[in-house]
This record gives C-alpha cells, sequence and structure tokens, in this order.
DNA sequence: ATCATATAATAACGCGCGTTACGTTCTTAG
DNA sequence: CTAAGAACGTAACGCGCGTTATTATATGAT
C-alpha cells in the first residue's frame, strides 16, 4: 500500500513550522504562541480550557504558551468573579502589532509554498485536509461541538 | 488571503503524530523513531549525517534519536576504521519485528484516515504535498542572506 | 610541517506537545 | 450540610525539534 501521503503531510508540516518559527524568533514570537494571541483577539475572555478546545490540544499545552505570553505583556489572565477555578483571558495592547506581522508573514508563506499549484488544487487539498481531521477527531465529539466557530 | 491551508496541513499533522504515538508507545517507540529504523532498513550503515539528510533534520535530532535506540538493543554505533569522527548506524535482530508491527499499523492509520478520498484525490493531494516540499526545502535568497551573517 | 578550515557528533538551552498526578474549587446527591 | 465527584489549571516528566557552541578528527594550503 502507498502510504506516502501521511510522510508528506508530516514533513512538509515540519518544515513549515521551522520556517515560521525561525521568522517569528525575530519577534521573540512561535507559531503556536501566534495562535493562541489570534484566536483570543477573535473571541476575548475565554477560558484556558475553552482555548484548548478550539485549539484541540491539551490545556496544560495552552497553560504554557500563555505563561510565556502573559510573561512578554502580551495578555493577561483575569480571574472569573463567580467561578475561582477560571482565568479568563484577555489580550493587552502590545499584542496588537505582532498580530499585523504575524498575518503578513503568513500570506508571504502561504504565497510561497502553494506558488506551484492553481487556485483550484488549493481549494481540493484543503477540502481533502478538512476530511481527514474529521476522521482523526471523530472519537472526540465534543472537541468538534466546542470548535463551531 | 484564504491561508486556510497552512493550518489544516499543520493541524493533520499534529493529531497524526499523536495518534501514532499513543499506538506506538506501547511499543516503547515513537513515530520518528520508527522512521530511523525503517531507513536504516532500506540503507544499512549510513552515518548519523547522512541519516539527518535523508530525514530531513538537524544532526543534533538524528543523535538523540539513536541514543534511544541504541539503548533499548535495536540498532547500535559501530565505529568507522577509515574516519575516527564517524559512527556508522547498524540494526540488531530486535528491531525486525517492530518494524513490521509499524508498517502495519501505517496501513490502517493510511486507510483510516484517507476513508474518504478516492484514489485520484490521494494522489493528487501527495503530488501538491511534493510540490510543496521541494519549495520549502529550496534555499530562499532571503534565507541564505540571513544566514550568512 | 604547520596552520587554517571543514566536517561528525555532541552538549546546553529553549520551545511545543503529550500523559500522569495533584490541589483547588464548584456542583450535586443524599 | 456534607460527602462524593467533576471541572479547571498546573507541576513533573519524557519525547521531538531547533539554534548555537564545543570537541575531536580530517583535509587543504602555504
Amino acid at each position: 500500500m502507498k502510504t506516502e501521503l501521511l510522510v508528506e503531510l508530516y514533513d512538509v508540516a515540519r518544515l513549515m513550522r521551522t520556517r515560521f518559527d525561525r521568522w517569528a524568533r525575530t519577534y521573540g514570537m512561535t507559531r503556536a504562541q501566534g495562535v493562541i494571541l489570534a484566536r483570543l483577539a477573535r473571541q476575548p475572555g475565554m477560558t484556558q480550557n475553552e482555548m484548548a478546545g478550539l485549539c484541540e490540544v491539551e490545556p496544560i499545552t495552552v497553560g504554557r504558551l500563555v505563561d510565556r505570553l502573559e510573561a512578554r505583556g502580551l495578555l493577561e489572565r483575569r480571574l472569573d468573579p463567580a467561578d475561582r477555578r477560571i482565568r479568563r483571558l484577555h489580550l493587552l495592547p502590545a499584542a496588537e502589532p505582532i498580530l499585523q506581522e504575524i498575518q503578513r508573514y503568513k500570506e508571504e508563506l502561504f504565497r510561497e509554498i502553494t506558488g506551484d499549484l492553481d487556485q483550484a488544487t488549493v481549494e481540493l487539498v484543503t477540502d481533502a485536509l478538512l476530511k481527514m481531521k474529521s476522521k482523526l477527531t471523530m472519537e472526540t465529539p465534543a472537541k468538534i461541538a466546542a470548535a463551531g466557530e
């Protein structure tokens, strides 16, 4: 059986992350941290657990990323008055210019990586990836329901 | 611009790795270690640097993976008689059954993930991924300039 | 022959991710 | 009201990956 797709998929993802992180380091950022900021910009005040559900990573991962972002003054944890277990996340003004730079570079990277491909292929691949993702997340319907955005 | 492809690509790769690693832990293995074994099976006696080139990771990464594999008795480093800087890698018999199990599970995972897709789509996506990979592997002028301080 | 450079592997450090175990704080059943 | 359980966040630990610096060895130029 030709399982080449799996290997290539992983390789491209790794190379992409490495490339992005190398650029992002000039801003003291990483890809994963950028994702947190971007999600938070669209939906301020969410809890760390909600963030973990949206990003489809474990809560502990979000906690560590938030640690670093908070240390850099890009966001803050605010205590929930009703439930003292909860920390709600809010962006700080310093995050704004960084978010814009990330978006700009992401588009640049996208142009570079998909330079060989026509629009139809990009859409087809994206669609295929979404189907694969749904297969992989099928075991956890709760997360899919939470990810409705 | 629709940069959705980048995000989906990375998500699928992460979910895939997590899934594979969870299974592989039964054998005390990880995906990355499995790749080393598989490459070595096809080409015994290569150096760590050659392995790094084939896997497109840094030599230090290979070194650490080999550390663990050697500790588990799955391979060994042999000194090169002609060049004492070099360690050549050789599989040990214990690796054989593990290699077979990995191949079996990889096929199972491939079937699960691509269950929704027809043969033509799989080939198209694989082809697109190969093109993206070549773009990312290509040394861009900007990258060279940045690297050559 | 010597000195400079290049290469193989490693050490040190940081980030991303997971699992397991734990403390704190709700919530709910009795 | 209390005891049991669930939920939120975190600490500890291991693995995967990178960059930078270091050691040991080869090789090339003068």
